[in-house]
DNA sequence: ATATCAGTTTAGAATGATTCTAAAGTGTTG
DNA sequence: CAACACTTTAGAATCATTCTAAACTGATAT
């Protein structure tokens, strides 16, 4: 709890109420994958209401710090990664099955970077079923 | 012309007014990404009004026939490209730039695929820029 | 040719995730 | 504990996309 307080603090977000709730749920230690809708089902299923207003800015205070990663894989909803490690995903859209791949993963044989852009990150999505 | 018509009807698809303005602006020989939003533009320049709900279902008809991609690169918006072969992109959401990698990637050391589940496609995304 | 009908198009409403607004509430600092 | 900047929140607004149901049109049979 005081951790909490103190984690949050070294990462210039005052600990509200509300912030210590969600980053206590995200942050217990194993990786999590949530949306605003499910972030705010899980907190609801432990008795804290928060409105999804706040939501939505807790999730983008985090990721503007480094504490989340945002993944885009389908289109009507945007994922927040806990495992914050450069690292890939398995992903079903019809089953809305996501995991991890933290195995290295090797990617060979990219062209040259376009002129004057810098690459951020290699992003490698496998998608299941269809 | 004729060319069009028969190609949408070889696809199983009725050669309306509209599809056959469509299918003659983004099958022209030249690989384009277009959302809903921007073919509308495109094509408005052309003089050909069509309504973005018949932009919508064409561009899902020809998705649903395998004549388009779909990307889903940001939250905010579905791309389609009209390059189906195999190929991965560099993307900047910053900058809305978007260019094809037909380059022969590899990409090495994925895990095993998880139980019951078909790879269906190995997507890399080279992101730009932050 | 023409009637018929399934497949299409369309305007406008509806949806749904997300963002915005602006008013009330709350950590923090002195 | 005063004072203020930072937060939270309900509800409205936004925006891409989908839906609805009425009008339209390509294909087929006559």
């Amino acid at each position: 709890m005081n951790d909490i307080k103190q984690f949050l603090r070294s990462n210039a977000l005052r600990p509200t109420k509300q912030r210590i709730v969600i980053a206590g749920y995200l942050f217990d230690g194993t990786d999590k994958h949530v949306t605003a809708e499910s972030l705010s089902t899980e907190l609801a299923k432990r008795k804290h209401i928060i409105s999804l207003a706040t939501i939505y800015n807790t999730l983008h205070d985090f990721y503007e710090n480094g504490l989340l990663k945002k993944l885009t894989l389908s289109a009507d909803r945007v994922y927040f990664d806990t495992n914050t490690d450069d690292h890939h995903h398995f992903y079903s859209e019809k089953e809305q099955f996501l995991i991890d791949i933290n195995k290295n993963i090797k990617v060979n044989g990219l062209p040259k970077t376009p002129k004057n852009k810098k690459i951020n990150k290699v992003e490698v999505i496998v998608h299941l079923d269809k």
